[in-house]
DNA sequence: GAGTGGTCTAGACCACCCC
DNA sequence: GGGTGGTCTAGACCACTCA
């Protein structure tokens, strides 16, 4: 029982997609295919608001609504887990825990998770692959509130977010992602095979429930050619994106 | 003539930023906020939609809205201009055109600018500074019929956005931007002041008008600890924010 | 000036959260 | 079970675009 706003932002995702409406041509009128789906022209508007956030198309006030892109971006599951984003491209997700150990949170660390100043936390090096290659280097810190179902999982565990929920109903539903380059340090190098020095994409990020409790931050460095962050945005609405390097 | 729904959109910010409405908190319901202000419910709704598609707060069915982050996203206006995000920040922006020139575009260029191959473009590097220190070296593609109103401007312009709407009317409103990170080359580190080798933060971006049509493609690197570039994303909405290193 | 999207209203029902 | 947000309707007026 999916949602009729729901179905026809889809309708429509595939009519641009297989061409129907190529990128830069006008789409059909608000009222023209409200009266189409039999629905009103308040739900035609919110399936439209969906792809307008998704960066498909566009709209200015009086002219009829134009496609921007034909490619959908990145739902924010894909986003937040590694495992369900290289899956979603045909690649073969790995993980691999390299260390782990339980310590006092630094201030920084506290602050970053909303935490008291020695509160107890789970620190997690692990290492990320796609197709058997190393792909990023993860320093998670996780909240002591949820080491106990981290420290469960295999080592080898494939997707942490999912199995989060599964065996804990952790949800998260919001991000804060820090993006820039730093040089590859001695660990960086040694386990994703790259001379020390050589460029890494980092980004640091912090994931939170939907209630805004934070659940884990991470320094995550990817490996050059591994992986590119796309962002589409507009006026409008501005999504991210993880992109396969080409 | 602002519209109502903008207006309390800015009250609620407001609100959340003084600290009426801290972190995690809830706010009042969808019924009460509209009887307060006078307005329908869908009116108030397209408010709270607007501070939720700003990663400022969250929801859930059921439940009432909830504080997410005292600090508003930028705006994709500061976004898509250097120098406009830069005096947000209190800093000084500064321009310097190196080299510039017409050629025919690649067929990457044409196809990223939707452009028939061998049609004119304008090649144009340029570096860019806060506060006089090199921040980032930029490769710009412009389409041709851009091209008179760059060539117009001039060599130490501070804001290229600004002067194109104001000496040509293009609205660039809609842009695509990938991120990753590279080794400067010997241009790169000639002109930011760095070694050739170190890390870069590399941004591939499109830019287009409303209407969907490429204005500019770019190649900006940018040197380490000069901008990290955020995004703060959820389930529903992610914006993309560019923040001054710390 | 006809058509289009942007805004707004006043209702309604439902799914879900929490008490 | 009462309150909340999510969905949906059927109207209305306005600002804007474009022929």
């Amino acid at each position: 029982m999916t949602r009729r706003h729901q179905q026809i932002a889809e309708e429509l995702r595939r009519a641009i997609a297989d061409g129907t409406h190529p990128v830069g041509s006008e789409l059909p009128s608000e009222s023209e295919l409200a009266l189409a789906h039999g629905v009103s022209r308040g739900t035609l508007r919110q399936a439209f608001g969906t792809l307008q956030s998704e960066g498909l198309i566009g709209s200015r006030q009086g002219a009829r609504r134009t496609v921007l892109s034909t490619t959908p971006s990145q739902s924010f599951t894909e986003l937040r887990s590694f495992a369900q984003w290289a899956r979603a491209g045909d690649r073969a997700p790995g993980g691999l825990v390299l260390r782990s150990h339980r310590a006092k949170a630094t201030e920084a660390q506290a602050a970053q998770l909303q935490l008291v100043p020695g509160e107890m936390v789970l620190n997690v090096l692990r290492l990320r692959t796609l197709d058997g290659e190393p792909a990023l280097l993860e320093r998670t810190v996780y909240a002591g509130w949820a080491a106990a179902a981290v420290e469960a999982l295999p080592d080898d565990c494939e997707s942490v977010t999912q199995s989060l929920y599964e065996t804990a109903g952790v949800v998260m539903s919001h991000g804060e992602h820090h993006l820039d380059a730093v040089a590859a340090g001695t660990t960086d190098a040694r386990e994703l095979g790259v001379r020390r020095g050589s460029p890494l994409l980092r980004v640091r990020r912090t994931t939170t429930t939907s209630e805004g409790r934070p659940v884990e931050t991470s320094d995550d460095r990817y490996r050059p050619g591994s992986v590119v962050f796309t962002v589409r945005n507009s006026v409008q609405a501005n999504p991210l994106v993880r992109t396969a390097a080409d």
